[in-house]
RNA sequence: GGGGGGAUACCCGAGUGGCCAAAGGGGACAGACUGUAAAUCUGUUGACGUAGUCUUCGAAGGUUCGAAUCCUUCUCUCCCCA
């Protein structure tokens, strides 16, 4: 039933950045396919923002090439870690959520993961399970497993105590939980990204202590946001959402930086890599190669037939700086008018397009708005809206005119 | 418990009585160019119907003709000592 631990090591080992460590790997996978069990494979989820991006899908797509290799996905909904706050990877304390505001996430991740994991297969826990029932005395036994230097070894905390940044204790606590997790779950291996790594080696010390033999540890890449700079988060707003609209998920795409390409080729695209190699060499040119990406992106989440809409579109209105096919409609009724006129900084405003009167005018004076094509560039204009009229503001942003009097 | 720092616009960070709506960088937005919402270059980036006026520098009071800057109290935070 399952393949040689070989097979299956070439396909786990695409597009991942480390294996603690691959030898335990390769013994969990020969003595699986001998007793003819499945590997329980772990991967946490803290639902603390409602969408899943592309950076975060990346070990949720890990997972299910495990399952595609036969093997069990346990997923936890971090719901009582998501309280602490993950503090990896980050400058500052991580604002503390009601377990509200966490159970309402959780429903969303759970739907937007159904995309990429096979759910019915998929053994699904609430950390909160077993975390609101421990005793003090059970956490303070967990607390002991770890020193205080070696959790100020950790990039990120030292990082932020040399930097005189604020460390609050309870984000101590959370490597922690995610380890205590793998021990309630009895996992083989947790996924996680790079930066999870210290959790995930914490994951074998409790589970060590808890009598297990500890799981391996397999991270995978952080992707860069799309300011190509800094790691994609729902918080510096440089995502993508998995659950984006084709044509807005094909256009955050085209606004990567190109050295970037071969990153998201790797590891947003379902590609096979020697089709991505041909891609990014020399005789492509790289905005092909990039509108490819693109396609490849979309596809992946919605269907080769948006994704190929999506580059047609995207070629009309940026290439061909026509107008795109749905523009969203903005009302304009009799009481916005004065006299039959609204004030140009007044639709700007009403369109959504500048949020303040001085926001409307520099879009105004910087030659950034157009009426029907006709440049504006009087910011005291009052102009009489006709019905159907298409407001353009920058290069990518539209409204079509509809008066109701 | 004692002593010494710090808090500045979306973020980072300069500014220590008037020249401060506050340098610089990042981000964002707009323009030019192009190969795209790449790259590069330029500009803009508190509010107000465009005129000067108003509100901003952790919070509240105070000193002063005038305060981000000085004083008092408070909140949060970092370091050192215990």
């Amino acid at each position: 039933m399952f393949k040689d631990a070989k097979e299956q090591l070439e396909v786990i080992k695409r597009g991942i950045v480390e294996i603690v460590s691959e030898n335990e790997l390769i013994n969990k996978l020969e003595k699986s396919k001998k007793e003819n069990t499945p590997l329980r494979v772990k991967l946490g989820l803290d639902p603390t923002a409602p969408d899943i991006h592309i950076g975060n899908a990346i070990p949720i797509h890990k997972l299910r090439a495990f399952q595609d290799l036969g093997h069990k996905a346990v997923l936890i909904i971090g719901d009582y870690t998501a309280v602490v706050g993950d503090p990896s990877g980050v400058n500052k304390t991580r604002p503390q959520l009601s377990h509200e505001d966490v159970l309402k996430n959780a429903q969303t991740y759970l739907d937007q993961a159904g995309k990429i994991l096979d759910l019915e297969n998929t053994e699904l826990v609430y950390n909160g399970d077993w975390f609101k029932k421990l005793s003090f005395e059970e956490v303070i036994h967990l607390t002991s497993t770890i020193t205080v230097a070696r959790m100020l070894e950790r990039d990120d905390f030292s990082k932020r105590y040399s930097s005189g940044s604020p460390i609050s204790l309870h984000e101590f606590i959370y490597p922690l939980m995610q380890g205590y997790d793998s021990l309630v779950v009895k996992c083989d291996i947790e996924l996680g990204g790079t930066d999870q790594l210290f959790s995930l080696l914490i994951g074998r010390d409790i589970q060590r202590d808890g009598g297990m033999e500890p799981q391996v540890a397999i991270t995978t890449p952080l992707l860069e946001g799309l300011d190509g700079n800094k790691k994609m988060s729902k918080s510096l707003g440089n995502y993508i959402g998995i659950t984006e609209d084709p044509n807005e998920m094909f256009g955050k795409a085209m606004s990567l930086p190109d050295e970037l390409m071969k990153k998201y080729f790797e590891l947003a695209t379902d590609l096979p890599m020697d089709r991505i190699n041909g891609l990014l060499s020399s005789e492509t040119h790289p905005k092909k190669a990039k509108m490819e990406m693109a396609k490849a992106i979309v596809s992946r989440y919605h269907s080769d037939e948006d994704a190929e809409n999506a580059l047609v579109e995207f070629d009309k209105i940026f290439k061909d700086h026509k107008l795109p096919t749905d523009i969203p409609e903005v009302t304009i009724a009799s009481n916005d008018l004065k006299d039959g006129k609204i004030w140009i900084v007044e639709l700007l405003k009403k369109c959504e397009f500048a949020k303040t009167n001085g926001d409307a005018r520099r879009l105004i004076v910087q030659g950034g708005v157009k009426m029907d094509d006709n440049k504006i560039t009087d910011h005291a204009l009052a102009i009489e809206p006709e019905n159907g009229a298409i407001l353009k503001v920058g290069k990518r942003r539209f409204a079509k005119l509809s008066v109701k009097t």
